[in-house]
DNA sequence: GAGTGGTCTAGACCACCTG
DNA sequence: AGGTGGTCTAGACCACTCG
């Protein structure tokens, strides 16, 4: 356990400060001289946690000031590493979520639209349906499928803040690190246009997301099915 | 000018290499200690010019073996900061393109997608259409809108390789930072579902393509209508 | 065991930003 | 002018992969 290494180390005591508010949006983390004699390491070791903060999307670096915590976003839409419901409450919109099929264990579906591991497979998957609304406006079907690896909690508790992403740091220790995406234009058919209450024909835009966590071998899926009359994607 | 950021220019001269086929998928890179050598440079330097080549995604690394070339994505990977062209053929695809309205100057656009700056509303755009082919199937219309700050000979040569990007690089020494974009999902109507070869009623993906560039308050605009039937679009 | 990438040290000079 | 991040050098030890 006490063995981590040095700039996973600062990497995740920057990260505390910044989600724990004591460093907040557009304030300047200490100078990587000062970090280098806070945490008696070089200066390559501070720049290489800093430089995953940057990849995370947690800090910006500008040249000559410093590095800035970045904690706003407000044009990532929805292609970032973040959950719908974290991207667009920071739009000051009003967003809620309706369950159509709460979690549940099943296996995965037959064709599954990215290919998965063998331990996925094996693992078996919990899946959901949730219909997200923007001011009660009906935007999204999102189909997601999560590998069972030993998170059948998920099926029991309610979400933490009502976000997937959210419970899986807090209580799984699980997190985001990049997604994969491939879009598509399609038009409504049967379920999909009553839930979303579009007219069959009506084009959608068909996301398939693929979430990297930092466990190997983990990833999460989603399928997303958007209807951008009103709300377009944005990234 | 001519000086060059040593990572930079190892950078290139790799991806060169790999672009022109040299190095293909699956094969290996020389080891960071043989690059080294061969550019006398330190490993950190060496480690840098690769770590840029994993961000673009074009190798990988794997411990105890080496850096791997990359190339399979079989879609579209349109949304990075990079053009068409440069993009499809990265992916040993056969690409062209039709030009349906060269680039001409004009007025902009009545109700134009983005709002403007005021330096750009002045300086008039030149404004192309061309339609997107990969291996013979037509797979994109696109309206591009460029501020006219100079760039009259773009309307009398031809681009450099067939690339507006490359043409902005070469030739007016402007780059592109980064880009935002703006996804619908639409019906195909009128000129568009003919040019595309579609019928109307078949969905397209709409992308609203903003490029920042090196050149401050100077934006290139592009709208895409994507026929995303046979080829997704990626990211 | 030889070679690879991953991590880390201890320095240096530079361009950039701000007071 | 002093501090910041960006680049670069010249080493070192480690865990991993492969023959």
């Amino acid at each position: 356990m006490g063995e981590q290494l040095l700039y996973k180390h600062l990497q995740q005591e920057l990260k505390k400060k910044i989600y724990a508010g004591e460093l907040t949006d557009g304030d300047l983390l200490p100078s990587e001289n000062e970090l280098t004699q806070m945490y008696k390491v070089t200066r390559t070791t501070v720049r290489k946690a800093l430089d995953e903060l940057v990849k995370e999307r947690i800090i910006r670096k500008e040249k000559g000031k410093g590095s800035v915590v970045t904690r706003d976003n407000k044009n990532l839409g929805l292609l970032g590493v973040k959950g719908f419901s974290q991207v667009v409450t920071a739009q000051n919109k009003k967003v809620s979520t309706k369950i159509i099929e709460a979690p549940a264990m099943s296996a995965w579906p037959e064709m599954f639209f990215y290919p998965l591991s063998e331990t996925e497979e094996k693992s078996g998957c919990i899946s959901m349906k949730r219909l997200r609304l923007v001011e009660n406006d009906i935007v999204m079907l999102e189909n997601t499928y999560i590998p069972n690896f030993g998170m059948s909690k998920l099926c029991e508790t309610p979400f933490v803040n009502g976000s997937l992403f959210e419970t899986l740091h807090e209580v799984f220790h699980l997190n985001i690190l990049r997604v994969e995406q491939d879009m598509r234009a399609i038009i409504a058919q049967g379920e999909t246009a009553t839930l979303l209450k579009v007219y069959e024909g009506h084009p959608l835009l068909n996301i398939y997301l693929k979430f990297y966590t930092d466990k190997k071998n983990i990833c999460i899926y989603s399928n997303l099915l958007c209807n951008t009359t009103k709300y377009s994607i944005s990234s």
